[in-house]
DNA sequence: GATTGATGGTTGTATATGCAACTATTTAAA
DNA sequence: TTTAAATAGTTGCATATACAACCATCAATC
């Protein structure tokens, strides 16, 4: 317990998020780089949208971790942009059903490019395990949590 | 490189910042189970308060890595809370030093058990090469794209 | 079928962030 | 020493978040 304690002592950057942080910013600035004014946080809207279209919001909120009011307000921007619309589920009246637009769709390839290209950036000079274990453990920290 | 992409790809999750948005609302609720309101971003300006006082907004901003105007804004709500204090330089009268009160030095020992129950909570059923290797991973990314 | 509870979504309020533009002050250069 | 460039900090604006309160609709039970 107690060098549990210490070890985890070295992880307060972590609490703080630089990390994080610093790969956000990165995302957004390689979507802006690419001519896209997309936010990192959208990205992750049209991403799960990628792999699924049709969710509802509180699908939404669970795949991407987020409150149901920070949904509502994401797909409100996206929306703006033209990128996102709500369809009005048929059977059931409260809920919305989440499609991409064709030039939501359209955006894939670019967006995901640059996604790919800031890890690529992110992890330069990490070899493979060790990704592999800091990805399973940032994993394990997001299963302890949830 | 290719392998690399693949192996990069398992990581979008650390790109939608489940994660840390799992540890930084936990160290919210931890903190505010223990009866302190404080925001993770603001534990973040005090923690680093703790360390050293009398540091400029931009040593704030380069030690908790974000904007000044980001720095700005959380020290007016620290200070309108009575935890710290802007001190203006006498030798250059364009920086504030940022001070701690009473209050914000006794805030310490409180804030920083909870800040490691929550790493350890977060950090559950990971052994420590592990937790060492995801550590280092987080700095190199950080080293990397800051 | 009416009542009650659960669910999906929205809105108000406070906080936090990035970016651009701005003021004030200091430093460097001419 | 005057001017120009750099630095520290603030403000306006758009976006994102948590939390609580709210509305509408659906589901379960009586």
């Amino acid at each position: 317990m107690d060098t549990n304690i210490i070890e985890t002592k070295t992880f307060y950057d972590f609490l703080t998020g630089k990390a994080y942080t610093a790969l956000s910013r990165r995302l957004q600035k390689n979507l802006r780089d690419a001519g896209l004014d997309i936010t990192s946080e959208q990205w992750s809207i049209l991403y799960a949208l990628w792999e699924e279209e049709g969710l509802t919001q509180q699908e939404l909120a669970q795949r991407t971790f987020r409150e149901k009011t920070a949904i509502t307000r994401l797909i409100d921007n996206l929306e703006r942009r033209d990128l996102v619309i709500r369809v009005a589920d048929k059977g059931d009246r409260r809920t919305n059903l989440i499609y991409l637009t064709k030039v939501g769709r359209q955006l894939k390839a670019v967006c995901m490019e640059q996604a790919n290209q800031t890890l690529q950036e992110a992890l330069a000079g990490v070899d493979a395990p060790h990704i592999h274990i800091a990805k399973d453990t940032l994993k394990k920290v997001y299963e302890n949590l949830k």
